[in-house]
DNA sequence: CGGAAATATAGAAACATATAAATATTTCTA
DNA sequence: TAGAAATATTTATATGTTTCTATATTTCCG
């Protein structure tokens, strides 16, 4: 079972805090360099990419980098949006917030 | 080589981004349920503590706990101060505000 | 319906990580 | 200076991760 916390509001968007286990496979899910270029590169193109772009772009077999994707998926930085053969991946900005705010409470 | 760049300014103190490898490093420390509760730890302690008080409050042996140390160590997010044969490790607040300033990059 | 295109899964090899036991190093103190 | 206390290193083992090749699944289109 999860329990999350409320924990503040910011943006016009609620902001929770999330336990050590999600906040450890968040962290994970970003120490991969190629991992890391894909969620930059979903940046540049404001938000979303599809599949086939993210394999075009790194130089990785496609089955690796759908191992990538995968992690990112279920770490919930990444929704995957399905349209017919083709996979829209999203950036997911709520949990992302909610890892930052994670972090700032680590600060003093 | 690094390189790193001049990002804003916050809180009286300069940001600066991050590159990848160094991300990818701290990212990776944080990954870990064991170094995660001692950097919560520290924080509770109002940004220090010593590597016996960590030692004493993980269930892992003292070597486990050196090794996990050394990881935040090299991923600069603690420092490490000798006072004769004790260690007093200290929140890397800056370290931190540039991992969470790299993050927030990641944002739309 | 059959083939092609997009993505996923399985399996294996190479490498990295977490942990503990044993030992080493550093530094204090009696 | 000898021993004890605090921390680090070495070595070994078990487990996890990354990557590939080969194959499967899903879905479109002619």
């Amino acid at each position: 079972m999860f329990l999350y916390f409320r924990l503040s509001l910011l943006r016009n968007q609620f902001i929770f805090r999330m336990d050590n286990k999600k906040f450890e496979k968040i962290s994970r899910a970003l120490s991969d360099a190629s991992r890391i270029t894909i969620l930059q590169e979903i940046r540049k193109k404001q938000g979303c990419l599809y599949c086939a772009e993210i394999t075009d772009m790194l130089d990785l077999t496609q089955p690796s980098v759908s191992h990538h994707l995968k992690q990112l998926v279920e770490a919930d930085l990444l929704i995957p949006e399905k349209e017919g053969r083709n996979i829209k991946y999203i950036l997911n900005q709520e949990v992302l917030a909610d890892y930052i705010a994670s972090l700032n409470l680590l600060r003093g």
